[in-house]
Order: structure tokens, then sequence, then C-alpha cells
DNA sequence: ATTGCAAGTGCAATGCATTCGCATTTATAA
DNA sequence: TTATAAATGCGAATGCATTGCACTTGCAAT
């Protein structure tokens, strides 16, 4: 799972106003139980797997439904798609590693504590941001 | 001007052997007079307006072109669209300001820094990255 | 100055991810 | 059980960006 949450995708929609229905059921579960950060294309696939028929055009609107409530978080990251993570109980930022396209989850909070400080340096308070390093494995490490 | 360097873009361009059309000066100039980071329609708009007659896959091929040749940089903020800026003699990161969309560039050793340092940690090099912080401006500052 | 050709351009077509319109189905509250 | 708003399937439409092809042009070699 993901991360250890203590209430799970489907009680949160519901708590939310969602209704659960067989299809909705299903892109939860995938999602719930998805620790990368998937692409529609991908998700579609693993829902797939799952239970077939279900149309792409669902899964979009699913994931726009569930990003508005903000129960999922959205990223962009240079490859230009849409790409999906359950919202996460402490903000974090991204490794890419460019050689692999691999996603790794970091956190510091000497950098949130710094861009605070730069932002009010500039009379502005951060609504939300987002720190995306391209990297590569070093050699001999 | 975006910044202010010794060599102009023009000339930049020659000594990447690529050729000096009439439309490519026009689009240049415009690109050099832009302290902003315009996207591809606004660029096509700002030529238009010097010289009529410009088709917007020229600026499209252009934009990759000089992207390729590292004279200028590409950015996609949250609303999706390619924006551009000469490149800049030194890295810097940017606030979008969501109430207006402007944009505004920053530098902080200290972020760039902790950067390499957490990216050491995990065994990674630092291939490029991206900060943006999303601000509004703070109230009664 | 002339010429040859690779590079650049216009235009329309195409690609690709995402959204939308509309008819049909379904979850949920009454 | 029923009413109805929400969700879905499907194909068409959208938006941004790229590309194929015929035509033009910058520029290096003559």
């Amino acid at each position: 799972m993901s991360s250890s949450r203590q209430e799970s995708l489907i009680d949160r929609c519901k708590h939310h106003g969602l209704r659960i229905t067989g299809q909705r059921r299903v892109i939860l579960e995938v999602l719930d139980a998805s620790d990368d950060h998937p692409d529609v294309e991908e998700l579609h696939r693993r829902v797939s797997a799952i239970e077939p028929g279900v149309n792409i055009a669902t899964v979009y609107r699913t994931m726009n439904k569930l990003a508005e409530q903000g129960l999922i978080e959205r990223h962009q990251f240079d490859d230009g798609r849409l790409r999906y993570e359950p919202a996460p109980e402490e903000h974090h930022d991204h490794f890419i590693n460019v050689e692999t396209g691999e996603v790794i989850e970091f956190r510091s909070d000497e950098i949130e504590d710094l861009q605070e400080e730069i932002a009010r340096k500039y009379g502005f308070e951060i609504v939300s941001h987002k720190l995306e390093l391209y990297v590569r494995r070093r050699k001999g490490h």
C-alpha cells in the first residue's frame, strides 16, 4: 500500500459524497495499491487487468473528481503526461531518474523552510510548490 | 533586454551554425526583447506585429532548434503550455503568481546547495531541476 | 556575381493526451 | 420501490504541438 493511512480511499470518497460504483471501486483499489506515479493509461491498464471493460474516459473523469476533492495528487513531469498518487499525509518532492524514468519521493524540512523564507522576502505567500530533481545514479556509489 | 549578455542571440545562432533568415531575425529580436516567459502563441503574436505572415509552425520549429542548441530555456508551468526565455547566464527558479499568472525569477544558493546535498545523500547526481513556487501576494505587505 | 544544395518555411494534415456531448445505466436517499 | 442526480460508454471534438511535402532561401564554394 502506498501510504499507511487510517482510512481507505473508498471510505474517504464516501465521506466526500462520491458514489461508489463497481468501476470506481476497482479504480480506487488500484490507486490504493500503487506505490508509484502512474499516468491514466497505466491506471487503465491496471484496472482492466482486474475488471475489463472500463472506459479510459471514466478513468480520466474519476481522476479529475478525486483531484478536485484533494483525495489524490496530480503531477506533471517532463514527459508532459498527468500522473497521480494518493494524497500523501505530508508533502514531499520528487527525484526523477532520467535514465530509468523512475520517480522517487523525498522530503526536506530545510528546503521547505527555505522556500517559505524566500517567498516571504519577496512579499509572497506560497500556495503550493513543485520541486523536481532530474537525476542519475552516481558512478561508484 | 532580458539579460545583459555580451553576445546577441543572433550572433550566438550564427556561431551554432544556424541560418539567419528574415523571419528568424525577427523571432530572435522578439526573444531578446522579452523579459517574461512567453508561450509560442504569444511569441507568434509579437513577431506578427513586426512582420506579418510568419507561420506559427515556424515559431515552433525555431524554438525547438534553439532549445536543442541550448540558446533558450523551455519551461512548462501548471497550465501545461511550453514557455521560453533566452538561456540565462546563471540558473534561477520561478515564482508563479497564481492570481495574475505573472512569472518572477529568483535564485537561492542555499537551496541549490541543499538540493545537491540531498541528491548526494540518495546516491544521485543532479542532471537538471525545476523549482516552482506558486504564490500570492501577502496581505498588508 | 552565380550557383548548388542543405536548411528553412508555409500549409495542411497528423499525432497525442485529454475533454465533452449525449444517450443510457446505476447508486443512493426518500 | 422509486425518483433523480451522478456516473458511464462511446465517439467526436479540442488544444497544443509536430510532421510531410513542395517550395523558397541563406550562404559557402566557385
